[in-house]
This record gives C-alpha cells, sequence and structure tokens, in this order.
DNA sequence: ATGATGAATGGTCTCGTGTCCATTACTTAA
DNA sequence: TTAAGTAATGGACACGAGACCATTCATCAT
C-alpha cells in the first residue's frame, strides 16, 4: 500500500494496457462500459492521482503559472491572487506565488525559480529597476505569456492589467483642491530608478493641471512601506509650512501616515487632511473614517486571469498579439470624514 | 534564439557531452577547469536553466512544498506564508499556497492538485470536518511529510505547530475577569462539525476555571468572517443581558465586531469591552485601540518550515517519528484601551 | 464469402534530467 | 615497460505520462 501508484500499476490491476487505462481519464466514451469499470475500480481502489510533472514534460510548458507581488501581506496583492487563482484554478491551472518587494534585483530569482518549473505564463507586479528585464523578454522568447499588473513601466512591451493612476491622482488633487487645498504632499516622490510608481509619478501633473505645484522640500524619494510613511509624514509635518493635506499612496502607507499624525497630536481634518489608496476594512473604522480610493481588486484579476487563460488555452498565436493589450481600470473616490478646508486660508490662493 | 534550451544544447555547444555538461552544475570540481569554462560559457549563451519537473520525475517528489492556509486575505496567513516561504526558498523549495476558507470539503480538491503537482511536504491548517482525513493518511503512506498549523485535531497523527490557544484563552478570560467581568461571549460556539477550533473549544473552560459559565444564549456556531462576527455581536448586544465583554477569535472578526458597536451606538470600553486575537497594525489605530492577543507569527512559520525541513533533507526516516512532534507558542496579551471594569456590577459576583 | 469499415485496445517513442556504469587517457610505482 | 590506479568523460537507462500509429476483432455491405 505503500509508495506511489502510476498509471502501470492501474493498468495491471485492471487487465489492460496502459493506453487504454489512461483512457478512462481522457476520453471514457471511448472504452466499452465492461473495461471503463473495471479500470475506474482500480483507479479507485489505488487512488490513481496523475503525475502532472511527467505528463507536462512533453508538452513543453506545464499548467501552472506564476504570479510575482509585491508583498503578499499587503491586502490588495493577497485580494488580487486569490481572486487570480481562483479563475485559473477553474480551468485547472495551478499558481505559484512570490514575492519581490518592489524590487526587480529581488524579482530575477523569483523568476528564474518559476522558469525552473516551467511555468506556462507569469503575471508581475514588476519591481523598481531593469535587473529582470532583459530575463523577462528572454521567457517571452520562450513562448512565456507575460503579464504586468498594477504597475507597468512606460516602455513595456508586455500586457498589462493597471488601475488608472493617474486619472485617480487627478481625482484626488481635484478633489482636495475643491476643498481649498494648495498646499498638498504625495508620501513618496518619483524617481526613476528607486520609485518609478505610476501614483508619485503622475502626481505633480495632476498638481499642475491644477494651477499647483509641489514645493521642492515636499519632495522626497522613499519605499512603499509602513516606516517609510511613518517617517515621510513627520519630516513633512515638521516642515516650516508643511503641507495641509496628504495622499498616501497604499493602505501600507496610510497606517503610518495616521500613526505619524497621531503621535504629532495633529487631529483629522482639523489639522490635516488625509486621503489613501486602497479601500481597506480598518480604514473605515479609526477616527475619523479615512477618505479613500477604492481599487477594483476582483475584477482587475480578473481581467489578467483571462488574459493569461486567452493567450493559453486560444489558438496558435493569440498570445503574440503585435499589440499588447493595456487593461486600465477606474478607481472609485469614496468620500468619509478624513479630509476638510485647511484652517488657515492657503496663500497660493491669493499668488 | 526561440525555444527552450535544453543541457543537451548546451552539451552539443560545448563540445562535450550532456553528463560532462550537467557535471559543470553538480559537482564543477570534478572538471577541467577549461572544460568547466567552456560549459559555463554555453550555458551563458543560451540562458540554460535546468527545468525541475524533469529533474524531480526520477526521484519521486520534487523540490515542493504545499502550503494549504484557510484564507490568504487574513494577515495572520498571509505572513505565516511569507516567513515560510523565505524558509523553504533558502534550501531551494517552492512553496505552492492555496486556500481552504476553514472547510475540508474544499479543502480536498486542493490536497489533490498539491498531490499532482508530487510536493513532498504539505503543511496544512486543517479545515472542519474529516473529509480530508483519509486523504491525508494517504499522502503519508505515499512518503508525505504532513504537518498541520494553527489548529490540530484532538486525535491528530501528523506534527503540529499551533498557538496556546487555551492558556491564551484562560490568560483572556483571566484579564476580564480580575477586571470584573462576568458576562463574557467568545464570537463562536464550539461545535465538532461546524466549528471545531480550539479558541471556542477551550473558552467555557477558561470561564469555568474561574467559577464563570457561558450562558447558553451567548453560544451560538458561526464561521470565522467578518461578517459573521458583525451579525452575532449584533445578537449578543440585542440580548435581554448583553454580555459585557466580547472575544474575538480573529483579526477579521474583531472587524465585524467593532463595526458592529460602533452601530449601535456603543462606546468601547465603557459600555462594553473588546479583546481580540491577532496584533494587526490597525488595532493600535482606532479608537480606542484595541486589546490584543499577539501570536508569535514568525516563530511558528520558522518551526513548521524547520519541521519539514528536517523531515525532508534529514536521512532516511527524520520524517518517520514515532511520536509526531506537537509545538505549541504562547501568545501574548498587550494591554490597550479596550477593556475596562463594566459599567454596572455584575450580578454573577453575588451568587 | 470476402473485403471494407470502424470500434476497442496495445506498442513504442518522446520529453529533460539524474544515476549508475563504462570507457578513455594519463600518471605512478615496480 | 607494464600493471595498477586515478582523473576525466561518455553512454545507457529510468522516471510517468501523452501522442501517434499499429493491431485485433466484430459487423456490415456487396
Amino acid at each position: 500500500m505503500c509508495g506511489v501508484s502510476t498509471i502501470q500499476d492501474v493498468a495491471r490491476l485492471a487487465g489492460v494496457s496502459p493506453t487504454t487505462a489512461k483512457r478512462a481519464l481522457r476520453d471514457p466514451e471511448k472504452l466499452t462500459p465492461d473495461t471503463l469499470a473495471r479500470v475506474q475500480a482500480a483507479i479507485q481502489e489505488l487512488h490513481y492521482e496523475p503525475d502532472v510533472r511527467a505528463g507536462s514534460l512533453r508538452g513543453g510548458q506545464s499548467r501552472t503559472v506564476g504570479l510575482v507581488v509585491a508583498s503578499i501581506v499587503e491586502p490588495f496583492f493577497a485580494q488580487f491572487a486569490r481572486a487570480a487563482a481562483r479563475h485559473l484554478k477553474a480551468a485547472d491551472y495551478t499558481l505559484i506565488v512570490s514575492e519581490n518587494e518592489y524590487s526587480a534585483r529581488l524579482e530575477l530569482p523569483e523568476l528564474r525559480r518559476l522558469y525552473g518549473q516551467r511555468v506556462a505564463a507569469i503575471m508581475l507586479r514588476p519591481g523598481y529597476g531593469d535587473d529582470s528585464r532583459e530575463y523577462l523578454e528572454r521567457l517571452r522568447e520562450r513562448g512565456l505569456f507575460i503579464l504586468e499588473f498594477d504597475y507597468a513601466p512606460d516602455d513595456s512591451g508586455f500586457p498589462s492589467v493597471v488601475l488608472d493612476h493617474t486619472g485617480c491622482m487627478r481625482e484626488a488633487v481635484a478633489y482636495l483642491h475643491g476643498l481649498g487645498h494648495t498646499r498638498i504632499a504625495a508620501l513618496g516622490t518619483y524617481d526613476p530608478e528607486i520609485h518609478p510608481e505610476d501614483r508619485s509619478r503622475t502626481f505633480p501633473q495632476a498638481m499642475q493641471d491644477r494651477g499647483l505645484s509641489v514645493p521642492p522640500d515636499y519632495q522626497r524619494v522613499v519605499l512603499l512601506t509602513e516606516d517609510t510613511a511613518y517617517n515621510l509624514t513627520h519630516e513633512l509635518l515638521a516642515l516650516p509650512t508643511p503641507p495641509t493635506a496628504l495622499i498616501a499612496l497604499t493602505g501600507t502607507q496610510a497606517i503610518g501616515a495616521f500613526r505619524a499624525i497621531r503621535e504629532r497630536g495633529l487631529s483629522l481634518p482639523g489639522d490635516l487632511s488625509l486621503l489613501t489608496f486602497d479601500n481597506y476594512p480598518w480604514t473605515a473604522l479609526v477616527d475619523p473614517p479615512i477618505t479613500v480610493i477604492e481599487q477594483p481588486v476582483e475584477a482587475m484579476a480578473g481581467a489578467a486571469a483571462h488574459a493569461v487563460l486567452r493567450a493559453l488555452e486560444g489558438g496558435f498565436d493569440a498570445g503574440r498579439e503585435t499589440t499588447p493589450q493595456h487593461a486600465v481600470f477606474p478607481g472609485r473616490l469614496i468620500v468619509r470624514g478624513s479630509c476638510a478646508p485647511p484652517r488657515v486660508p492657503s496663500l497660493a490662493l491669493t499668488r
């Protein structure tokens, strides 16, 4: 009873050839009812389960898809992973998840590992830097379907699924400006190498569209973590002319910002306005509840999964479209209580 | 340049046999420096990456470990997955994560999928019910190392890594009782089929140890989700003699409970005390900050990963210990502001 | 009665790698 | 110089399943 049973064992027990035995699983209608029953009984008795590794060895790629997120602890990515896994599971694909911590350097070994498993496709939140860029191209040449999500570099030749970061940023700035804010800071400034990320990148433009500008001393290049958001918030609020409104780029950043704001004894929204991306449950529970921009996570994950399935299942060159598809999803501003007009009339308005 | 390159291609390019070529990867010291250099150059040029599926086909099991969590969106499990993945990655194992939503019925297909991948071991938060019990036994007979974490059924013959649920529950009850509470409710009642979970199971005993009892109308069998915690909280607080203290069994439950409490216009800790498992960042941010029991997630995940590695790497029967190891980790009560003496002197004290 | 047809089943090769054994060349001691 | 020994390299096979082609047997039309 110990040890693994193969289709050979099943065949022997049922008194048929291996070829016939596996037909019981793949084209049952091709078999005599009697034979079918005998084979099925053998499968039952031996608890036979096909070895997908051996099966996929022939065809080249496995029924496996890699998902590289920045951090599985960030609920956005966890939700994304869950939803994508559900869709892929329904098509009998297995998802392998790994993390890159927003870094292309850490991402490279993950990609190698996934390729070692001969995944059929990779869904990737690209990390910062180009360390893995070349490798991704090579994977595509090797026939893998590569899809970027959450962030897609400008020059990316891969299909992508992203939030409408630009539109969301514009809406956030418009909302805060409409309340009277002019001294607005985002928790992180764009940097092509250290912090290339579309929310921070489009923030200055969103400000300019409203006739506003970002003071140089509001511009700090940081990473997307709770601690850096915490430190950055402290630094910004200690400036001679601190911002009157803060935009956190992720829910994790919002936690750091909220902590710092509370430590400084400032009250929301009286002393300061706070707005964040990601509608996490806790954002509605704190006092005041935080105004957020919600991402359609499920929809984006579904779109990503279906793009993968279309490329893999679909005919010959379904994955080789000449122009890669770029899907952009709208965010939704949910106004709660963390934003209000600034206390002191802004000087910038009189300029 | 298109297509996948194999060790054969490398060998051909380097002008050696496949056997020699792969020695460049496995025992480089066995080769002449000259040959080694030639092969390495070929590997570089072709960007050769071994196919782990083919490699593992021979040995039976793959360098792959399955992790079945209840919900990847629950930060406890996400953290666990991250930490376990790090340890396993260091030993060159790949982690495949899947979810069972606390249900053994949903778990069974997940186990089949993992076995189809011929994972070498499975780390499992067992679901409720015995649908998959028999299958797990069979996997063990097949040589897989099975480890349970977070929850281990009484009769489980598998090694396990769990929190000291009993001790934590006792500490929670002792703390609340020490404040004067006698009408304490846990958000969920033990049921062998629907809700077998150690926190709720040991709650009545923890109460009894203090001379307290759980009123029948506080006992409701529910699932571990935000919505059920929300509904249950509403129901409990609508009782003629509602509890004066609530214990949420998970951080997700705490969100539901907090929402319901706020909706009823009750204030913490004046009208009601709330205590929860899982020290999530937001619990310190709400008003009042919530008193929690923190789990040593990283340590538990590390212990689980090392148990797996010991069983897989270690000699012949390292994984076949006669008595399975059961590791129990202590929780830590972090007192914040959500618990206080009950407003009305409890009648139970005078009984 | 015979050839054609088609259903049911079996045989063989392939995938890419690891393991084991065989072979070659080259050194060293007698 | 030769036998023994060793370092370096090559060849054959196994792993488990899928793909494709071959074979057997019964049925049916001519």
